[in-house]
DNA sequence: GTCTATACGCAGATAGAC
DNA sequence: GTCTATCTGCGTATAGAC
């Protein structure tokens, strides 16, 4: 439960890890302040003394998660790549994030729906915008190398294959792999191929 | 607030419907007992009367729910229809579906972290079976209509691209949309051409 | 800064009169 | 069957000693 390796490190980002850890396994609503307490090795009077309230540490991790992923991807949407490499970039970013953070979804769900600007904002101050994603798509369309389509639909497609199979995983793996572990690893395996190459094909020209 | 219409009614079904309001309204966590019986007109010790407890409750509506949905699609999968006029139908069926219940991809996901074996259990009571969708796809691509697939990945994008944008909606209606909700109805209203189209073009044989 | 003990509020559940 | 009043437990948050 409890294990402080580097004792000397200060107790905040203790607290943090311990709430990271906790946060991501639970979500929000399932996530206790007492566990939190016991995975830092302190109780928790302590820790509404570092973080006022649930509230705010919650944020601050998440806060934190979004700092490590969106720069990434925002990398990858500037650089000069042909669409389909950035596609498959992307994907597999984000596969290999959530294979090892398989409750993120659930996290960022709960974030979607109580504080969904703060996540804009984040995506936005970071200079993801929708406009140049559309405007590059555009561009590869006119040299006549994709299909016309609304990049809406396509990014939002996107992010759906990949983050909605692991909120669904608990039913999935007892559906389609009796509960074979392995398999279902297997399965999100090829999935970091399977995406690019299916929209890829879709929206190849013709 | 409380609005029974037809005062014969039975009791029962007046709370069902309080229930199943709430409960889509605000996710299981979120449902109080207490807005539940202010919604029925009568007050908890009366709820808890006809029902147990909170999670009797909600399993009640949420058996409702799924008995009113797969049959529709079982009776699809059943059909000698071609596999590209499935996904059309399942497609649109699901998506109209979620348009009228918007919460319900949450209520679905609360349900599939807590009780998966649930869900499955409906679905292969009702006669929806991996290895008959997997069948049915094999034939035509023997018959040369379909590229070579694991149907697994065209299934869980399938549900992936229809549930996953309202459950990301409030992030999403900002992001794309600038908060225009008419434009977002339009958008919803386009995808369900655009999966159909979507998987069909992926998935020709050429 | 760190602890123990406790306050406080909420939501689910029940007792018991009618 | 239906109500009012109340219990209970839990989880966040705080008071106050050290």
């Amino acid at each position: 439960m409890v294990k402080i390796k580097e004792k000397d490190r200060n107790i905040e980002a203790t607290i943090h890890n311990a709430a990271r850890s906790v946060f991501l396994k639970k979500g929000y609503d399932g996530a206790r302040m007492q566990e939190i307490a016991d995975e830092a090795g302190i109780n928790k009077a302590l820790l509404h003394y570092y973080f006022r309230n649930k509230e705010k540490l919650f944020m601050s991790i998440f806060d934190e998660a979004l700092n490590t992923l969106i720069p990434k991807i925002g990398a990858v949407i500037q650089s000069d790549k042909r669409f389909s490499e950035k596609i498959e970039i992307i994907t597999d970013a984000y596969i290999s994030m959530l294979k090892q953070n398989p409750y993120l979804p659930m996290f960022v769900i709960h974030e979607v729906q109580s504080h969904p600007e703060f996540i804009v904002d984040k995506l936005q101050n970071m200079g993801i915008d929708p406009s140049k994603i559309q405007k590059q798509l555009k561009t590869e369309v006119e040299k006549g190398l994709l299909k016309q389509v609304d990049f809406r639909q396509v990014f939002v497609s996107l992010i759906s294959m990949c983050i909605f199979p692991f909120a669904a995983k608990p039913m999935l793996i007892k559906f389609l792999f009796n509960d074979n572990e392995a398999e279902w690893d297997k399965f999100i395996e090829e999935r970091k191929k399977f995406i690019p190459s299916f929209i890829n094909e879709s929206l190849k020209a013709r």
